[in-house]
DNA sequence: GAGTGGTCTAGACCACCCG
DNA sequence: GGGTGGTCTAGACCACTCG
């Protein structure tokens, strides 16, 4: 039987996985309930078992679903926020959805990279990089100056308009880099004179300071940044897992 | 061929998973090379071609590895501090290694769950929570003011002594909940009095403050927290994927 | 013992990428 | 065209949990 690539080029294991999901959001399973086995499974779609645990092993993944051995597969309890703040973090440096968010780009150079910059972008001290500081308005209120650095190296076609067409993400992505996770410090901060005028709060208000680093698919460090955002406005939800 | 369950029980493909690994760590197979197919992977393990599929899903999974349609499977470049930053994040509320840590019980009662509490654990207003409040030190140095949340009518058995002896995600184990993600909300704060007497600072300080709702593999919120770090001294360090 | 998930096989064809 | 990963099969036995 030729089972391969069915529905219009959908892989079975998608297709089953968001029938389950769809199923869930329905209600048909409930929080806590036990799903039909993996064996009723296989049946009802038609598909070996070993396809039904494709389907559920993301499931898992995502912590809609979880297994226990000789007993079954059940529906969590689920936590809206988690998806949802993942993206959140992960693209609200280049262009938020939600509320009505733009940025003014304060300076766009290269320079040479300080011990710091290039120990994140592993790169050597004094290499070119291309920093890109931002200011970032929510309903036209400054909320956070940004300052990425990139290596010279990887994006040296990186112009201008590049910033007002796309995102600096969308950009690394067109030239090989697909994005794939970050490494951010957070601390707590007192605003400087600078960022206090930038912002046009008070010297001394309370911010949030991040130092990210972004890193591609295949590992490649991509941009490091800078991040202070307004404190009494600016709230940072994050998932930690196991 | 009776494959199943080799060597002491260790399934293969954690035999194999964890050979690659290995291999990788003692620098084998280098920085974005490229891994063996994995059709020559299972001649060399004499396993089948699904059987080293699911061993390399774990490392990519972890960021190890990354796969590319039609070209092979690499080594991604390892940022040592995801796995490290993970496991501080979560376990840091709960007795640390790495500094000298200890935390002092300021008070543990039961009382009705406000509007707030009462949705972050799912429960209703009025219900019993007990209440876990304790001042953490690092070498001596009061950081973190932590005020965490407990469904009474799940852990109506928990007693001082249990917070002695063990920490609150050990006991919460023992009582049939697998701790396994928390959601944190975080900003930049002044200290009130209040706090800043606790930690010993000025007023206005700032405090990198936390509210976090820890989850049980099966959903069940087991642990809301306030938490207060003084941010001078504390930062927090957090992976993003995707 | 019955039922569940955990591991594994020995193949197959498809989709993608490269030279 | 040749090699790679992506999807899938139709079974099998093992390990765990429960009544």
């Amino acid at each position: 039987m030729a089972n391969y690539t069915r529905l219009e080029g959908i892989p079975m294991y998608v297709w089953i996985r968001e029938d389950l999901r769809r199923e869930i959001r329905d209600g048909i399973y409930k929080r806590g309930e036990k799903l039909p086995s993996e064996q009723e499974l296989a049946i009802k779609y038609r598909v070996s078992r070993m396809t039904v645990r494709q389907s559920i092993a993301e499931l898992i993944d995502e912590g809609l679903l979880f297994r226990r051995h000789g007993v079954g597969t059940f529906v969590a309890i689920p936590h809206l926020e988690r998806d949802h703040t993942r993206l959140t973090n992960f693209f609200d440096a280049e262009g938020g959805e939600g509320s009505a968010t733009r940025a003014s780009l304060l300076a766009m150079k290269v320079l040479p990279a300080g011990q710091k910059i290039a120990r994140a972008l592993d790169i050597a001290k004094g290499d070119s990089v291309i920093e890109v500081k931002t200011l970032r308005y929510a309903d036209d209120v400054p909320i956070t100056v940004h300052d990425a650095y990139i290596p010279h190296k990887l994006f040296s076609n990186l112009q201008k308009e590049h910033l007002e067409t796309q995102n600096l993400w969308s950009f690394f992505e067109r030239n090989g880099f697909r994005v794939k996770r970050a490494i951010q410090k957070i601390e707590a901060r007192q605003a400087t004179k600078d960022i206090a005028n930038m912002m046009k709060i008070k010297e001394g208000s309370p911010i949030l300071y991040k130092e990210r680093t972004v890193y591609s698919e295949n590992g490649t460090p991509v941009e490091f940044t800078y991040c202070y955002n307004r404190g009494d406005i600016y709230s940072l939800t994050v998932a930690l897992e196991r």
